[in-house]
DNA sequence: TGCCAGGCCCTCTTTAGGGCCTT
């Protein structure tokens, strides 16, 4: 049975060859974390052969080479494992419409499908930390002083401070706003409320 | 690889432009 619960979700990050598959970008590698009722259960790591070489800005900006995409398994043969990895779960990641985009590519191109919503952390902390210097990703995860788990830019490495940062959001809208055990939709309403009226949608 | 995007949000707005965020 398919869970609402916030807390009930897979957080996931590709890493890619560009910015946007309808120019012909590719995914990389994709990481991702099953979240279940606020703890992490499991964890799903791989590189993805594009099918062509990446340029040496990609290379050096994630750390993954030609040569390890030479031997890894091409993009529709990781998407379907994928998909079981998801199962009916919603999905969370940093900058949503990005990785949404490529997900649904990568799925497509395997004649595959997904049925879970996407919700965007990045979306949520403009929302309730409005003071950050900025919402990146990395400086998101210091101001919280959550914990670095690898390289930045490396798909499980960015999954797992991404679902760290979720579920210190969760808390956040807990301890200072009592909301308790939100549903995926209330959040995803919350995530597009207009910043000047968070304020009053979180109020006690 | 291919010449590199797209969605959200703010404001000096809506007959628009530019910054943020992702690789």
């Amino acid at each position: 049975m398919k869970k609402n619960n916030a807390d009930t979700v897979v957080v996931l990050d590709f890493e890619t060859s560009g910015l946007s598959p309808d120019m012909g970008d590719r995914a990389i590698e994709i990481g991702a974390v099953l979240i279940e009722e606020g703890k992490i259960t499991d964890r799903f790591q791989q590189l993805m052969n594009p099918g062509f070489k990446i340029n040496s800005f990609i290379q050096q900006y994630t750390g993954i080479t030609n040569s390890m995409l030479h031997n890894a398994d091409i993009g529709s043969v990781v998407i379907k494992k994928f998909a079981k990895f998801i199962g009916k779960n919603n999905l969370v990641a940093h900058n949503a419409a990005f990785d949404r985009r490529f997900l649904d590519s990568e799925m497509a191109i395997a004649q595959k499908a997904y049925s879970g919503q996407f919700n965007c952390s990045m979306l949520l902390a403009r929302r309730i930390y409005q003071n950050a210097q900025d919402h990146k990703l990395e400086t998101l995860v210091r101001l919280k002083k959550l914990p670095i788990s690898g390289t930045f830019h490396r798909a499980l490495a960015d999954t797992e401070m991404t679902a760290h940062l979720w579920l210190k959001m969760l808390e956040d809208l807990e301890v200072e706003y009592g909301v308790m055990k939100p549903s995926f939709e209330y959040i995803n309403k919350l995530s597009k409320t207009p910043k000047h009226k968070v304020a009053i949608l979180l109020r006690p």
